[in-house]
RNA sequence: GGGUCGAUAGCUCAGUCGGUAGAGCUGCGGACUUUUAAUCCGUAGGUCCAGGGUUCGAGUCCCUGUCGACCCA
């Protein structure tokens, strides 16, 4: 990195805090100590670092009730530590100094003094916010009952050249995700959402494993699109000279697996499609995909609610504090999950919007009375899609999807409305079952009426998070259903799956009745931590290039 | 893809009817021996997103573009 690149232009303010730093590391050059030293371990320094939060577990007895440390108690501890830290706060006083300190597990204040650091007071001339300290001294409590560290040594360890935001103020969107570094330091509410995210992540592996399941992972390029109905990104192998696709979706590797004797597996499966950015939806996404042999969709709705309710306790116990916030503001309850047949939400939906049963095929006609309709259900507090309700209505090629069509334009808007606790106050999340099977082209057909599936997707708060079924083994109708994915892209459908004749192969070699389960793990954090957008939960979102100068 | 809103100092933001570019914090200099957004004195800091237009004069009005946010598809 070069002088010139610090600045974007020599004479902004910018540049001119930055070379102020500078200078201090020269200074701290010129006296023959490393502004970017190395040597903190043990072995080098004598004593070990402890770390933040253990200093405080140290002094757990000294702790009052209202948080703050009794003095005399500090005193007797006479305990002495090495810290190090990133300087959150600095403030001077004459002969004594606030030196505030961050490290992973927390935060602890260095009470610096002329009279005990002696000659080495005259480092915290060299400091700015953002640098990284190291200081050695024993423990003392202030007039105000804070936990302090007196201490006889302090060096910088680390030079930050550039300021953090002021006040940790920052939050200005696009920087906000353009320099994460920066927001994690800046604001520790989107630290949280991430610790949150993490151990999301870790309580489903640990959920899935207590059930015996394997953990695998199965390409995310190749040479055919599959497992879900999504536009791919393409790629190309320069050595093969071979156009790949990323995948959609791991499901027909997964369900290969089945097939070879892994009877229970399970893929926290990264996914790319390549379609609109919105505040739902992020090019890569990250989708936890499990299949399991000799159980059905409807094992599958009893293991969905445990797995929410495990995860959302684990991130209580791991983040209480967040947790509490997060919940509060929940407009959703986990405590009760309803489960409607989708024809059975049509239905009900069209009643609470006070429209004729026929309303999903009528649509359709030339003289329909949109407007009528529009006016009734508009009156019931329920507005309805009505343009684009009738224009997919018109695309559909059969009676499953003309279903499924009212289904998404009735029903699914009103959701989180129409399904509510006992007192009101939360929305209940809902399976949606029994879809049509023309809309689910993995899906094993219901034994009661084959023009449905055993399918279920779960919607939280009106928003989608899981999809599931008990997946078709049959390799003769699961050939059918290819072949129509296939005709329909021949007639100009977008967003179909290609035939993949290895999986055919695969189920023909016979694959136990199972059922597959898929979950959006972006958005399973966005709910549980409230985030209004999944970029909000995905660190680094894709953004369009800054512009130079 | 459509609509709405936004971009001014390192950060957070004001900027009236079109008339010399503002504040707080940060920085720098100073005072102060227990601060928690310390306080006080002094001082520095600007490509008003970019380009074009209207005008005697544009941060402000108009057009185009870039980037972002939100809503809809």
């Amino acid at each position: 990195m070069t002088v010139e690149r610090s600045g974007d232009g020599a004479h902004s303010a910018e540049a001119a805090l930055i070379a102020a730093r500078r200078s201090k590391t020269e200074r701290v050059r010129a006296r023959g100590e490393n502004p970017f030293a190395n040597d903190v371990t043990e072995r080098e320094r004598g004593t070990p670092l402890t770390s933040l939060a253990a200093v405080r577990e140290h002094l757990a007895s000294a702790r009052r009730p209202d948080g703050r440390y009794d003095k005399e108690a500090v005193a007797a501890a006479s305990a002495r530590f090495r810290i190090a830290g990133r300087v959150l706060f600095l403030r001077s006083f004459g002969a004594g100094a606030f030196v505030r300190l961050r490290d992973r597990t927390g935060e602890l204040q260095l009470y610096c003094q002329e009279a005990t650091l002696g000659a080495a007071y005259a480092r915290l001339d060299d400091l700015d916010l953002g640098d990284f300290v190291e200081a050695y001294g024993s423990l003392m409590a202030t007039d105000k009952g804070e936990l302090s560290i007196d201490p006889t040594e302090l060096r910088l360890l680390t030079k930050a050249h550039r300021p953090l935001p002021t006040k940790t103020t920052f939050k200005d969107v696009e920087q906000r995700y353009r320099q994460r570094y920066v927001d994690l330091v800046a604001n520790r509410d989107v630290a949280a959402v991430f610790q949150a995210r993490a151990s999301i992540v870790a309580s489903l592996r640990a959920f899935l494993d207590g059930r015996g399941f394997l953990e695998v992972e199965t390409p995310t390029m190749g040479t055919i699109v599959g497992g879900a109905l999504a536009k791919p990104f393409e790629t190309h192998h320069n050595a093969l000279d071979l156009k790949l696709f990323m995948r959609i979706a791991p499901e027909l590797y997964l369900k290969r697996l089945v097939v070879g004797g892994f009877e229970r597996v399970y893929e926290v499966a990264r996914c790319y499609r390549n379609e609109g950015i919105s505040t739902r939806h992020n090019p890569e996404f990250t989708m936890l995909e499990y299949y399991q042999a000799y159980a059905s969709y409807e094992t599958l709705m009893d293991q969905t609610e445990e797995m929410l309710r495990f995860v959302d306790r684990r991130l209580e116990e791991q983040l209480p504090l967040a947790w509490q916030g997060w919940a509060a503001a929940r407009p959703f309850s986990l405590e009760r999950f309803a489960r409607v047949p989708m024809k059975q939400l049509i239905g009900a939906a069209l009643e609470r919007s006070g429209l004729p049963l026929d309303v999903p095929s009528a649509v359709r006609d030339k003289d329909a009375p949109i407007k009528e309709w529009a006016k009734t259900s508009k009156a019931r507090g329920r507005e309805i899609d009505w343009a684009n309700f009738r224009k997919g209505a018109l695309k559909c090629e059969g009676d499953g999807e003309l279903t499924f069509a009212a289904y998404e334009y009735l029903a699914e808007p009103f959701l989180a409305k129409d399904y509510r606790t006992e007192d009101g106050h939360k929305s209940v999340p809902v399976f949606v079952i029994d879809y049509p099977f023309e809309v689910s082209p993995l899906a094993r057909k219901k034994d009661a009426d084959p023009a449905l599936v055993d399918r279920f997707e779960l919607f939280v708060e009106g928003r989608e998070i899981c999809n599931a079924f008990s997946e078709l083994n049959d390799p003769d109708d699961q050939a059918d259903r290819f072949r129509a994915q296939v005709e329909k892209k021949a007639r100009g459908a977008e967003e179909t799956m290609d035939f993949d004749e290895d999986y055919i192969r695969a189920l023909e070699h016979g694959m136990p009745p199972t059922a597959g389960f898929g979950m959006g793990v972006d958005r399973v954090t966005m709910l549980l931590t409230q985030s209004a957008s999944i970029r909000d939960v995905i660190l680094f979102p894709l953004l369009r290039p800054e512009t130079a100068g």
